[in-house]
DNA sequence: TTAATTTTTCATTAAGTCTTTAGATTCTTA
DNA sequence: TAAGAATCTAAAGACTTAATGAAAAATTAA
């Protein structure tokens, strides 16, 4: 089911907890690494750079909400990703991880099911960037099956024409400078003449059909329907 | 204490529940929009393009969660947060929300506190992406997408226009020398006559139809809304 | 290999932007 | 208030940039 093949620390000084959640975690295709208290927790952390930490609040050496804020200080888990797990349901503690800079926190005791669907959550909107398929009023555009359809009608677009439409409409509105268009879609060695992109863009919106990306001059291209 | 300018849309059913969130939202420094029904929610969410939608599941018209699938296939609210408020503590139902694609999910009875930590605790993922737009009364200037709005209104500024009104704009008030902007906007190299600037401007004054940048006469030019 | 498609280049044309010019106007100050 | 300086205005021409048509080069499929 998943391609994902992400690293997730967990740390927790209940054996079975952690047993659990790890049994689940790899099941859905993770990788799992373990730490028993804060002290670990950090030291693993450095060491194996995971994408998201799950710390518990209550633990030996340091609290989950030291570690958060230890690792929050440096530039390497600026964005990492923590979630909290915390027996006290109490709001003060709740409120202190998240201000801490923990991006979600669990209740114990723990819903297995719950638990992975909040994880693959957290990991789906960071993702988010290369979502697969666009939809923009009557415009699909679904990266993966490699397909462009305007209003039900299939539109086949050769493989540099669909990059391109791709980028512009991932940002409808936002502006896309020549130099950006040419350093994705050709990549930043590639050298090609300024002419190159116009003649791309005339054929995506001749196929097309509909007036959908407006030029902005001296500037680049946008899209917008 | 906040200088974050967003919209958060709240639907709910129960008005009781709409006034405490907008009222600590509001305290926030965030902009609050409401609706009391799934279809409306809907409805001003195209509208408004808020930078969150928090939804209840239980609505009239549509539940939260079809509010959410019918959003997520936009593009337009691919990157929008969504959080989902609900009753049922039944763990179905939330996992069923976030496989929808919503953000995060708060059990009723919900505390004000604990709801304005979440809602900033997902704000501040976010904050980086902060795109540069500035907007002064009912003026926008948007960096990203190379747009000017005044009151609602498009208005379709050529680059130097843009960079120029840009730059006065970022400082509202504060004087530029006629220096400043020839470095700034036309680079130190570039040799223009004086009357350039002021012509400049005045394609802006024209352009906009408001009396919002000023004349020093003997220093610069200034920018007042 | 040939044929078909895709990608790039080039020359030409079209569209728009930027700058200059010059006379009118406003402001400052002696 | 009159002279001088600075700015405004409008229009023309110079200059940039992009759209277009056609064809060469490169790639892929048959």
């Amino acid at each position: 089911m998943e391609g994902k093949n992400r690293k997730i620390l967990i740390a927790d000084d209940e054996p079975d907890i952690l047993e659990i959640l790890k049994y689940n975690l790899v099941n859905e295709g993770y990788q799992v690494i373990t730490a028993r208290d804060g002290d670990e927790a950090l030291e693993k952390a450095k060491k194996t750079q995971p994408d998201l930490i799950v710390l518990d609040i209550m633990m030996p050496k340091k609290t989950g909400v030291e570690v958060c804020e230890l690792l929050r200080m440096q530039a390497a888990f600026k964005d990492t990703l923590i979630l909290f797990l915390t027996a006290l349901s109490d709001e003060g503690t709740q409120i202190k991880g998240l201000e801490t800079g923990a991006d979600d926190y669990i209740s114990k005791p723990i819903s297995p099911k719950v638990f992975i669907s909040k994880v693959n959550s957290l990991f789906r909107r960071w993702q988010k960037e290369d979502a697969a398929v666009l939809t923009i009023n009557g415009l699909i555009i679904d990266q993966q099956k490699f397909i462009v359809q305007y209003e039900g009608k299939d539109i086949s677009l050769a493989k540099k024409e669909f990059e391109l439409l791709y980028m512009l409409a991932s940002k409808p509105g936002r502006v896309f400078l020549r130099n950006e268009i040419l350093n994705r879609v050709w990549g930043a060695e590639v050298i090609v003449g300024d002419r190159t992109i116009d003649v791309h863009i005339r054929k995506i919106r001749q196929k097309l059909g509909v007036d959908c990306i407006t030029t902005v001059k001296g500037v680049g291209y946008k899209f917008e329907l």
